[in-house]
DNA sequence: TATGAATGAGGGTTCATTCAT
DNA sequence: CATGAATGAACCCTCATTCAT
């Protein structure tokens, strides 16, 4: 990479970094473009050159933290000794789950800005903002599974959709219990809410 | 009600329908308050005599229609013939989301606005805009179930939480599955976490 | 008219006032929306509660001057004392011409803005910005006249687009003869004109 | 012209045609510099290595355009075997109205951006962008000229800016009358206008 | 109470121009 | 010569809020 385009990246990284801290800390439509680039360092024309306008950065921006929260928690179980499909998904429900605990910021940006279809096309396309293919290794994990689902997709459409609402109020307000407290139920729930997924 | 109040409550009602109509259309953002008034038939000063702003009266147009929403639902069950708390609670569910599934914009708005704070606000505490005393029925309901459960709080919201996100993918871009489609899954899985939940 | 109808007519005719010496001082296009509200005493806001965009106001704005042009040209040949059609032509040719050179401002404003379509919608049609009925008087002229012409509207337009590019330059820019000097041969070249378009 | 001043030379006419296509196509204040390389296939930066700004490309490429029209209509009455003043005038009128007929595009560019000054100096001065001698042509053609006028200059200019309002509006808009249908009444206008201008 | 004209800060966006490469 | 990333002033327009009527 040629210090002209580092420079460029750097820049776009900059950009990247404080629209989010921004969306987080005041919400998307209390943030103006102005305020990003004041952040970032950078002329407010300078935006324009990298993104087309604010629902760009922030599809983006989805594309990114929600592919590296995968990826990260992806990597954590394969050098984990793992055994089962419904174990293998409990550590990676777990860790993503520890994950967005440890950042609180990244909770309310999802949470607030999440739809399963931008979170899919996260995790299944890729996108100019995520490297790791994704789609190939989510029907090996089914196929190979020893455990069969009646609709995979469904199984885990069901169990982002109930992480990412529950975390969502445990974790910003601790209510009605912290995610400390509502670890023991939620991993219950998750165990039943696959349980009765299964096939036979 | 004398008559000029009675006037009075005619222009809030009609902001209150027109902010709803709005929000659910074009969102809370993309929603001016002239807008509101312009749609109620009222002047633009008008809007300031009942509401402080637009988070005002988007707070209380949550509270009004989640505490309909809700009421319906234990009209209806208490009217039907039921037995057993499980029973109870997914007749509960399904009125809601039958309710919901006609009701996209309804959907829209409850999913962009609605936290488990406000929620159990609109459930348990009495406001303004909620006549019903729904926190009596609900201790009286978990009281005297033969089942019980480890906290049905928790329960509650994470039902709430799951239908909730569930319900607004589904009900609004049919994605992964039609909300129809969904339906089976959704009940197993809630059956699921209750049972999960259970005491013993 | 009430006390505050009057106010805004104020300002709408101040804004009309403003954005008639900007546009002929410095051009439509450098002409920005604050300077006009800026001249005019008034809020930025205030412009879009009488104007659409600048087009809007400019639009107006000719229809105003061009309508008004012809009245007191009208006015004033109905109470000279003038026999056949040519004579009055001329006459109103002149008096306009006059008008124009006492106010250069207008010609730029015109000459620039001015398309024939434009011009004749100011001149045929009434807007809200011009009370006179030309229309019928247009006619009229013409079918009462004991000189018959080809085609009336082609001999009006023939007429307005010599005059308007030839004055444009002399009075603007005295180039080639200031409108003073020109004044002769042009004379002679409107009467030319119309004696070529007459029938027979 | 070495090989590298050939390539410079490329690049101007690429800016210059460019530069025509938007002004036409869309305006002068609508089109950006940056749309005036982007189509020439250059940097935008390198704009400036061979224009001032917007209004100096704009002025030369009017120079350009009126002398061609000119000579081009100079160079086909050469070749013509015409007698009489008159008859090479009309010509020459002719001439340029049919190649504008062809050239929309050219009567927008001219007719909002021409004024007799520009004119008179793409016709009379010599200019970087224009290779012919108009001047002791122009001259010459009047001092031999069998007719005499009152003032050669003041004619051509009043039977240019005649021609350039009417054109504009009929070839552009077909109004109030088509270009093709208004010939006749504008070739006995012209006609007239010069007779008017003659001596004696 | 009810009105709606007026405000002006602040939003998103464009673009002529510069300058390091 | 040529590039195009970067700038930031300036644009148009919206809108929550106020206040005289």
């Amino acid at each position: 990479m040629s210090k002209l385009s580092l420079k460029k990246q750097q820049k776009k990284d900059a950009l990247f970094a404080s629209a989010f801290e921004l969306f987080t800390g005041l919400g998307l439509d209390n943030t103006s473009i102005s305020d990003i680039t004041k952040k970032a360092g950078v002329a407010k024309g300078t935006f324009y050159l990298y993104f087309k306008d604010k629902l760009d950065i922030r599809n983006r921006l989805i594309a990114r933290k929600a592919g590296a929260l995968l990826e990260d928690a992806i990597n954590a179980m394969d050098k984990a000794d793992l055994h089962g499909t419904e174990e293998k998904l409990l550590y990676i429900v777990d860790h993503m789950m520890d994950d967005l605990q440890k950042n609180p910021a990244l909770v309310i940006f999802m949470s607030k800005n999440l739809s399963w279809g931008l979170y899919r096309n996260a995790i299944l396309e890729s996108t100019e903002e995520t490297d790791m293919d994704f789609k190939s290794g989510f029907y090996d994990f089914f196929d190979k599974s020893e455990v069969k689902y009646k609709n995979p997709e469904v199984l885990i459409f069901m169990i982002a959709e109930f992480i990412s609402g529950v975390c969502n109020n445990s974790i910003l307000y601790s209510d009605p219990l912290s995610i400390e407290e509502l670890k023991p139920y939620l991993h219950d729930a998750i165990v039943a809410i696959m349980r009765s997924q299964q096939v036979g």
